[in-house]
DNA sequence: GCCGTTTTCGGCCCGACTGTTTTCAGTCG
């Protein structure tokens, strides 16, 4: 039998309150599926030793009907309940979700009334005018329907770069048994590190291409795999992402391996520059006044072609290439701590022992927890008495989380008019306090920055959070003169965090160079709503070494004493203000 | 469906925004 963990549990229990939600008048029903499922994350005891003891119910927010379907997922790997529930809509039913303002009532409703459940119905019924004459809907929405529709689809065929570079992995690693491949590496906008990518490149140094690509097809590395042209083969995997396959002599990996890492700017800028000194790259690599020259190595092309190495991440554009020496960028073992982590106080998943166990785990120093504010109720955002019980809850662990040392901040709302979602008294309190925008994402321009330039006065802000407020592939950012917001922040010595979530990525690397000569340092945080959101670190090193960052720029690869002098004099600072 | 209690049904987190309404429902964060 299938031994389930409260994971899986909970991620059925979701999608049976997303099937009543389709279908429920009460949206408390479904709501209490999600609690459910919440619940059973938020166990500290194993689910299924709770289940056998029979005290499941005793927990908050499972009862009756909802403890029988989680022990009957523990025993059996399904639930009858979900079961009759998925029969009763088709199989692509949430795909529909992807069109931004369509939720699930509406979308139960386009089910029921029209019998759509894939997007392709849903634009035909859409093109027909069939949506407007719905209850409940009307021309705009039919309008937003089609041009969410088409939203939708555009990014179909992009992904985040995660994504990217666990498919690029997975099809690296299939290559490894192949005899006649002498190396293989990911190319193209992964290895560049674009936070959005459109396909996989990998090149592959071989003596015989014909036979390396005729073993490839026969075992079936991606489908449909053909070569393009007599270095260049094109697969697919996972349904619609597209792989190339460049080949190149060992001799000439090197150079094959800087043309296909790109950007096309940066190779056009390489080649202006290599051929002052008699360079060039070509297909069939680096050549010298018209005679080939070998280049096993990326480095060899460099050097050979009289040019400074550039690291991948630096090269959408030729600008590095100027450099006299190599940019020292920041590496993720540079980190000595972070912030920007939230625990079940708000709206994590992990307890606040959890979450320090895991930062001392990782070897930190230190780390920042910074829960939601009031403001944000729909993420359980702190009171002040619930903020004092957190704080009490810290204290309690500092002995057993040592030598690890703990900093107790909070990710405070701006409101609308700039103010900070906690009194002066309050923030006082913290150690540091993360300022980030949460609600009215679509003021206009003036405001906004109005609004955020209003926040930086507060002497109590350390860092502004996630500043652009992007959400990749499904939100554009805010709205702001960032020129103004970096402005201050430098003379106001607010650092600005660069979010490492891969779905935000934010600050959006190319604003990091503007930012760096107003004078604003920056942190790099990982949002960790879990304790596996510390991973984001990772993605957020990656974030700034795009933006050309050192480890001397960044807050955090600073030692705890020095970051402990840092907020208490910022502190101090605040307290002395004048702030009518 | 869950919870709590003012023990057996009423409330459940909420505010901004938008479109469809003519006072509200759905979506989003």
């Amino acid at each position: 039998m299938i031994a389930m963990d409260k994971w899986q549990v909970a991620r059925l229990l979701e999608e049976i309150s997303r099937y009543i939600e389709l279908s429920e008048p009460n949206p408390f029903k479904a709501r209490a599926f999600e609690r459910a499922a919440r619940a059973v994350e938020g166990l500290e005891t194993d689910l299924a030793k709770l289940a056998k003891s029979g005290e499941l119910t005793k927990t908050s927010g499972i009862g009756k009907a909802t403890g029988a379907i989680i022990e009957e997922l523990l025993q059996t790997g399904t639930s009858k309940y979900l079961e009759e529930l998925r029969a009763q809509y088709p199989p692509g039913i949430f795909e529909l979700l992807r069109v931004p303002k369509l939720g699930l009532k509406k979308i139960g409703i386009l089910h029921s009334e029209l019998g759509i459940g894939n997007l392709d119905e849903l634009e035909a019924a859409a093109r027909e005018g069939k949506l407007a004459k719905l209850k409940g809907f009307g021309a705009k929405t039919q309008e937003m329907v089609l041009a969410g529709i088409k939203f939708a689809r555009q990014r179909e065929s992009r992904f985040l770069l995660p994504t990217g570079i666990e498919v690029a992995e997975s099809v690296r690693e299939q290559l490894a048994g192949i005899a006649g491949i002498e190396d293989a590496e990911i190319a193209g906008s992964i290895r560049r590190r674009l936070e959005v990518v459109q396909n996989v490149n990998i090149v592959i140094a071989t003596k015989s291409t014909e036979k390396v690509l005729a073993a490839m097809q026969k075992r079936g590395i991606v489908e449909g795999l053909e070569s393009i042209d007599e270095r260049t083969a094109k697969g697919m995997t996972r349904g619609d992402i597209v792989v190339l396959f460049h080949f190149a002599a060992p001799d000439d990996f090197g150079t094959a391996l800087l043309r296909a890492t790109g950007s096309t700017e940066f190779i056009d800028a390489f080649n202006t520059r290599a051929a002052k000194n008699g360079y060039e790259l070509r297909e069939d690599g680096l050549h010298h006044n018209g005679r080939h020259v070998k280049t096993p190595t990326e480095e060899d092309a460099f050097e050979k072609a009289g040019l400074t190495f550039v690291d991948p991440e630096r090269r959408e554009d030729g600008s590095d290439l100027a450099l006299k020496k190599r940019r020292k960028l920041v590496e993720l073992h540079d980190l000595r701590g972070t912030f920007h982590v939230h625990t079940t106080f708000s709206d994590g998943r992990n307890s606040v022992l959890e979450m320090l166990s895991a930062a001392r785990e990782r070897d930190f120093d230190y780390v920042g927890l910074s829960d939601h504010s009031p403001t944000a109720s729909y993420a359980g955002g702190l009171s002040v008495e619930r903020l004092k019980e957190q704080h009490a809850e810290i204290d309690s662990h500092r002995e057993t989380v040592a030598p690890l040392r703990v900093f107790r901040g909070t990710e405070a709302d701006i409101l609308g008019d700039g103010s900070i979602d906690y009194d002066d008294k309050t923030l006082a309190k913290l150690d540091f306090v993360i300022a980030s925008v949460h609600s009215k994402f679509n003021m206009p321009k003036d405001e906004m920055t109005e609004r955020i330039l209003n926040a930086l006065d507060n002497p109590y802000v350390t860092f502004l959070g996630h500043l652009t407020g992007r959400l990749l592939l499904s939100r554009e950012g805010y709205t702001m003169d960032y020129e103004r917001v970096f402005e201050k922040a430098g003379a106001r010595g607010v650092m600005i965090e660069i979010n490492g979530n891969p779905n935000r990525l934010d600050l959006d690397w190319r604003h990091v160079k503007r930012a760096l000569a107003l004078g604003v340092r920056f942190s790099i945080n990982p949002d960790a709503h879990s304790i596996r959101e510390y991973g984001a670190l990772l993605t957020g090193t990656w974030v700034a070494r795009k933006g050309g960052l050192s480890p001397k720029e960044i807050f955090n690869t600073q030692p705890v004493d020095a970051i402990e002098a840092y907020f208490a004099a910022r502190k101090e600072a605040a307290r002395n203000a004048d702030r009518r």
